[in-house]
DNA sequence: TTAAAATAATTGATATATCAATTAAGTTTT
DNA sequence: AAAACTTAATTGATATATCAATTATTTTAA
């Protein structure tokens, strides 16, 4: 146990940094050109339209600052637009733009393929058990 | 199935993150002056001592800019002290300095706590599983 | 209702990640 | 032995991570 102890958060880090690395490759190799952090940026507003972008840094798990600059790259490369709230002149509304609608979806058969092949030969029940792990962990360190 | 598999990356992700940021806070608390990727890399030539800096990049998995940089700042630190390998003036020879060897040992006892912490009420065979999972997510990605 | 506290976002500083290009030193080929 | 190739490390450019400090706005409390 003790090895294994000495040895999980080494794998959990490998295993998180090859993927994403692989998941970029792909991207890049396909010709998109946005990164991991970006993709899931975009996704997250067009699936929470209304969400401000503190809450955003707790949904992605990175803070205000990187998420102000993740935004301020994505309206740069056009993918993104926003204006003051006018209900709360604090907050922004945050707006996918056609361009940016358009790379999530020509990206999305290639996340799901990155995904088949990292998780391939892997056991259904295993893999539930090891999401149990790792939402344990979470926990833990919370 | 189709759900998980969405979200097992995203719980990987979460737990390192969180992972790393509470055994930092630990650490600053403690008032060291070390970050987690430098103690893994003085670990490493501690345990490699004829280590080279590309090795070591592939132990830690990270690239070689990224350990040179790292490299740069343990030497500022006083860490750390590099002279050119006569037998191949292209590879540095790593030396861990006293107050290098220092810090890591005072540091163990942090490291193990957070270990124990973050793993707390996780069933040995469970660890052993996800630990098996992630190994095969590596695999599959490389 | 004004002062204090809380919240949202930004900015600055420093560390790390990644790719591409470069430099320097060894090795192989012809 | 010189040219071509390979390897080790560095540097530059850009993206992200983290903390601390700051600005602007809103909410709460005195």
């Amino acid at each position: 146990m003790e090895k294994l102890n000495n040895i999980i958060f080494y794998n959990i880090d490998h295993s998180i940094r090859l993927y994403r690395m692989y998941a970029q490759k792909k991207l890049r190799e396909h010709g998109f050109k946005i990164t991991i952090d970006q993709w899931l940026v975009i996704k997250c507003i067009l699936e929470n339209p209304t969400i401000t972008q503190h809450e955003l840094s707790e949904l992605v798990f990175k803070d205000n600052a990187s998420v102000t600059r993740i935004i301020d790259l994505l309206i740069k490369a056009n993918y993104l637009e926003k204006e003051i709230n006018p209900d709360d002149r604090r907050k922004f509304i945050l707006q996918v733009t056609k361009s940016g609608e358009e790379i999530i979806k020509n990206v999305q058969e290639i996340i799901l393929q990155n995904r088949n092949k990292a998780l391939k030969g892997i056991d259904a029940k295993e893999l539930e058990i090891a999401d149990a792990v790792l939402r344990k962990i979470i926990t833990n360190c919370k």
